[in-house]
DNA sequence: GAGTGGTCTAGACCACGGT
DNA sequence: CCGTGGTCTAGACCACTCA
């Protein structure tokens, strides 16, 4: 997906539907069209382009393809929004006692500063930008079935550091685009097994060194501009992870 | 997708493009155009199907989508084959090295009978249908780092169990296709810790118990039959599966 | 130059959702 | 009923590949 600035100009050399895709995407991620409110109807569209409306239907279908939008036939088109995008739990991958039901979730440590260099680099961060370091359990009942420490930039997530110190959500991708507006669109996630960090045996009630599985995740938005970096550490009594690939 | 059987009539009450769509998936399956044969062109098409090139490129359009056909600008359009589709390692995620050279394959059992119950279960079969069942080991230099087992439909992979006694191909999917004309489209992967079982302990040189990743893996077809199931073990030092979603 | 797919037009008619 | 998106047509011109 390409990064589109806020004041980005149509690259001229596109073909006329992916100009339109671009100049629809910027105003998507300004937020033109919210709350439930549809997109101008395709003629409407193709009078403020200068296109037939064939042109502008093919840019609605690349949106639609990239998740952007949704059309619901005699209604209109509407932007997908982030929280419905998530569909509760689409990035969310472990076990089926947490599909059922939400873990509870516990913020133990929240804090601004430099943060790890292996986290700056992955998130692409400049050199005197501060990092938002999160700590956090997740528990089924009474047992705790992850801990998971999330790195995010501070600039960008402003709001968030005063909001995590009230409410502990159990999902924060939705609160990323109500709080901060930012899209979650892509996941890499990566497997390993690892001793068991102190810190993070601690919160387990866990020898040191036991082995664990480690999920390394880093996060993008629509512009492939990556926005959070995430290591999760799982007991492999409770271990699952499920994954559907084309 | 649709699951196209044979003889398949076009369901009339589909849009005209989608007819068409499934009348070209029933003849890409019966391998109507293969070995970099271009399919006829869009004009061609409409001819025989007595539409317009629109509407036909609207058909194509959808199987490029699903990943059946690619088109080349100036050339052509063409099946995708299961080779390049599976790209050598879509599904082996493992260590760097296992990426830059295959690791070999050595095939320990291969068996045709009842097999165990789960595997029937996933593969849907018939009470009375055989199953193939192979157990292979994957080793980089001497270092054994996966135990695997796959169960086939014996009926369906028929040709599969000679060739397999000959040769020890580095991976299967190819020869799925070229052998037994079965595409693979789709893998479910599951991914639990659990103690080794004996006999996989015993290809290791390690205890059973001994605590491992176990990789499940369901494949289907493009009509989404299940056509692999696949049970795989690696030891946690060699363990490094990642992943991309969207 | 011949043949292919890629883009685009300016219409048509239909199906669906709400009034 | 009107306005929406869904399907389809019959062309046009351009860009790419290959002989």
């Amino acid at each position: 997906m390409r990064a589109i600035g806020p004041e980005a100009a149509p690259d001229l050399r596109l073909p006329r539907y992916l100009q339109i895709r671009d100049d629809l995407m910027r105003r998507i991620c300004a937020r033109a069209w919210s709350d439930g409110q549809p997109l101008p109807a395709e003629d409407r569209l193709a009078g403020e382009f200068e296109v037939s409306v064939g042109t502008v239907r093919k840019a609605l279908q690349v949106l639609v393809a990239e998740g952007m939008l949704e059309r619901i036939h005699g209604k209109g088109t509407f932007v997908t929004r982030a929280f419905e995008r998530i569909s509760m739990m689409r990035f969310v991958r472990f076990s089926e006692e947490e599909r059922r039901e939400l873990p509870t979730t516990r913020c133990l440590n929240l804090e601004v500063g430099d943060g790890p260099p292996e986290a700056r680099t992955r998130l692409g961060l400049a050199a005197r930008e501060k990092l938002l370091s999160i700590h956090r359990t997740r528990a089924c009942g009474k047992e705790v079935i992850l801990s998971e420490h999330v790195w995010l930039s501070h600039k960008r997530f402003a709001p968030l550091e005063a909001y995590l110190k009230k409410e502990s959500p159990p999902l924060l991708y939705p609160v990323y685009d109500s709080l901060c507006g930012v899209l979650v669109s892509r996941a890499m996630d990566e497997l390993t097994m690892v001793p068991l960090p102190a810190r993070d045996a601690r919160v387990f009630g866990l020898a040191a060194g036991t082995p664990a599985i480690r999920i390394e995740r880093l996060m993008t938005d629509p512009s492939e501009q990556p926005i959070e970096w995430r290591v999760s550490y799982v007991t492999q009594a409770r271990f699952h992870y499920a994954i559907e690939s084309r």
